[in-house]
DNA sequence: AAATCGGGGAG
DNA sequence: CTCCCAGATTT
């Protein structure tokens, strides 16, 4: 979905030019007065350049509680066609809650961290069992769902509820670390807790989610991480960073460090059409999701147990079919794939063991199930589909 | 406070 | 390659 195009010169009209004299205009205002003058400015500027994002169309409580689960960590161009699907197959709250677990895991395939759709299927049953099938309105109510932290609850009740409660995710932490010059490592407690009370304090009684939804849209298009457009923002004349020549020092954020490399071997079996997928248990990494059965293991020798475990003897023939990398947030799986042919007739096996809860051939697409990009990588290794 | 939990897009 | 995204939850 292409930004609307701006309207360069209403814009103009509000957006304070670069001007030398900004830390003494800055130091001017009462605090009051400068939080007023952010507060409004920000709406302005986001009446005019507000994006057209599905979830902007219906501000239904289902529609933006779906929408924010579906945003946790996840980009905005990533989960419009996932929202889109997500909404045509489940139009409502009732007709979620009434669906398989798989099926809610298969429309959540390739979104990553799989524990949401399993906290989206059980809030669903939860508001429609507890709730008759409205979400409770109160921020506090909302937090006591699964999945739903501080942001979701303050996102759900100010944009669908109208209720005047903050909000603060990555980009507003950003924002007001550059717009009130936040020395502090962004992510520590205590910078976490002043960039919610600087929340707490700006968010306006009259139309709050808009607000906080205009903060947000300023962080994503112009208060960027890396190539900030100060020159189109609405703040800049407010902003201590800009002021100050910090905008490329703030936030401050140290360096994480470099994740684990695990090495892995997966198995991937056919027999005839079909090939054998094991579903793994609630929980963990890729908690409910089917994959080709894998093991850590250094070496396909060293993986031989698993090899038994799914019914490979000295008759099956082996070969090596790749390597596939998978990268996560927190370790860099790397995936030596072997793969085998089954003579018809052969089960799957009925247990396969931990984090494995059972297996079964089944075709990967075709299938009620939930696959990983990291399965379809090491399915596409073995060749077809 | 640190670790866990995906995947991808931008520079 | 690095960074980080409309975070939540557990340890």
């Amino acid at each position: 979905m292409p930004p609307r195009k701006r309207p360069e010169a209403q814009l103009d009209l509000l957006v304070a030019r670069a001007d030398p004299g900004r830390s003494a205009a800055i130091a001017a205002l009462t605090p009051a007065q400068r939080d007023d003058a952010i507060v409004g400015q920000l709406v302005a500027w986001f009446e005019l350049v507000a994006r057209d994002l599905p979830w902007r169309r219906r501000r239904d409580p289902y529609a933006v509680w779906l929408s924010e689960i579906m945003l946790q960590q996840t980009r905005v161009e990533t989960v419009i066609p996932y929202f889109n699907r997500f909404l045509e197959r489940f139009p409502d709250v009732e007709a979620l809650a009434g669906a398989e677990i798989d099926e809610v895991l298969k429309m959540w395939s390739g979104l990553g961290y799989y524990r949401r759709a399993r906290v989206l299927y059980a809030t669903a049953r939860e508001v429609t069992a507890r709730y008759g099938g409205n979400f409770p309105g109160e921020a506090a109510a909302l937090r006591e769902l699964p999945g739903i932290g501080a942001y979701t609850a303050g996102a759900i009740a100010s944009l669908a509820f109208d209720q005047r409660e903050p909000l603060v995710d990555g980009n507003v932490a950003r924002v007001f670390a550059r717009l009130f010059g936040i020395d502090e490592e962004i992510r520590t407690t205590g910078a976490v807790k002043r960039l919610w009370e600087i929340a707490w304090r700006l968010v306006p009684e009259e139309r709050p989610g808009r607000f906080n939804e205009a903060l947000m849209e300023l962080g994503a298009t112009v208060c960027t991480p890396r190539d900030p457009q100060c020159g189109a923002c609405p703040l800049e004349a407010l902003c201590v960073a800009r002021a100050s020549g910090r905008v490329m020092e703030l936030p401050r954020i140290d360096a994480k460090k470099k994740v684990p490399v695990v090495k892995m071997v997966a198995v991937v079996l056919r027999r005839g059409p079909l090939v054998l997928l094991a579903r793994r248990e609630e929980g963990g990494l890729f908690g409910g999701l089917w994959e080709p059965p894998m093991v850590e293991a250094a070496s396909i020798d060293e993986a031989r147990a698993l090899l038994a475990a799914v019914g490979v003897g000295p008759a099956i023939e082996l070969r090596e079919a790749g390597n596939v990398k998978h990268v996560l947030s927190h370790k860099e799986l790397r995936v030596a794939v072997v793969a085998g042919t089954i003579p018809g007739k052969t089960k799957a096996p009925a247990v396969l063991g931990a984090p494995y809860e059972k297996a079964a051939w089944l075709h990967p697409d075709d299938a009620e199930i939930g696959v990983s990009t990291l399965a379809r990588k090491v399915l596409a290794a073995a060749g077809g589909t």
